[in-house]
DNA sequence: TAGATTGTTAATCGATTAACAATC
DNA sequence: TAGATTGTTAATCGATTAACAATC
């Protein structure tokens, strides 16, 4: 039940999070124990005024005269990011691009379970990624009545993403990373982010000709 | 030359383009001739307002009482876009990423040329990925020297990419497309997309948290 | 305690939306 | 010409930065 009292985050914050995370992991990494956040905002180029600001969207971390605690600060992020709810993910579509997520070895890291391969290429199903072996895509129902999962990872052609997205959603998926490149129509209660990469190579086309015009 | 009298565009701006651009592409498609920016605005849910503002950065695309001729305005985009610029890319990484980026076809659809693709795992050299052969990192000067490229894309592993990143810097690249999860640093000449997965998921990760607590 | 740094309010800046005169 | 819709200015909204009292 979201709780429509609080007002929300804004989404520009949120994807702030990922990025503190980042830096927040490989201070840990390096031996640090705590920051300012001066500091922090000198290594991220960003004002402290905003890293304060948007952690205090979601409470007090720090401590006066002191600064930030990292490693708590660390598992304060992943909290509000939801990264230790061991969320069930699927891959749909095996190809080159379904290939190299499910090696990503980051995203078990970051507390996802990757729990299933689909596609809907015969040549293809029954073979083994990553300790997976690859089911039919026909097979999603049947996978969902045993086992479910929350999220859904899109990385199959535009011409069949709408369908195999309205069958998720029937099936009452939780969230889909959506790497096709099309926008997607789906209900309130599920969570969508897209992954344009076609727009994003067209931003670096425009950064590298204004430079070079 | 950057011109520094006109006031550059802002980012978020930018960043709309693509999608304007695939909205147009489609409506193009679909045999559609011309489109009011109301019309438009409620396609692509945002405001009028907005699209007439965005466009207005670059130039008066409309004509007032008709609205906006699709194809012009779709070469238009192309054009401050620079994807009539025939750009040289390369992929710098012969793993799956680099493999699923190389068959994508989108991209040499929205004109980028793929000269080039290189690994340092010799396994992979000598083998071809979509009609190129992948040569070792290490002929990228010899192949600069010779036919050169505009936009490498980095889909290696964070250990090497700053290597990578500096080596194409000194061979002046114009562009990098950085899929590694770490941040490159750069001189101001050189243009830089970030695509952090991980960042994104994460992003996906904390609406599906918000929209079930 | 004195110094440092947060949490938070207020000021500024930039982006979005609304409104409308210009004009096709 | 009358109607439609732009280009553009002005108003609003939201996000960022600055400032500082609270407090560890």
């Amino acid at each position: 039940m979201k709780n429509e009292n609080i007002k929300s985050v804004p989404l520009v914050v949120i994807k702030r999070l990922p990025r503190y995370y980042r830096y927040l992991g490989e201070l840990l990494k390096q031996g640090v124990t705590r920051i300012s956040s001066k500091d922090l905002s000198e290594k991220m180029g960003v004002t402290a005024s905003q890293i304060r600001q948007d952690l205090n969207c979601f409470g007090g971390f720090g401590q006066q005269g002191y600064g930030y605690n990292i490693e708590k600060l660390y598992q304060e992020i992943a909290d509000i990011l939801g990264l230790n709810r061991g969320y069930r993910t699927i891959i749909i579509g095996a190809g080159n691009l379904g290939h190299a997520l499910a090696n990503h070895s980051n995203f078990e890291k970051r507390g996802f379970k990757l729990v299933g391969i689909f596609d809907s290429n015969s040549d293809v199903v029954g073979s083994k990624i990553n300790n997976l072996i690859v089911s039919h895509i026909d097979d999603i129902e049947t996978f969902f009545e045993n086992e479910g999962a929350d999220i859904a990872i899109l990385a199959l052609p535009k011409s069949s993403v709408k369908e195999v997205a309205d069958r998720l959603i029937a099936l009452n998926i939780k969230g889909l990373w959506n790497f096709s490149y099309t926008e997607l129509d789906v209900p309130d209660n599920v969570a969508v982010e897209n992954v344009h990469l076609s727009d994003s190579l067209m931003t670096l086309s425009y950064k590298l000709t204004e430079l070079n015009e």
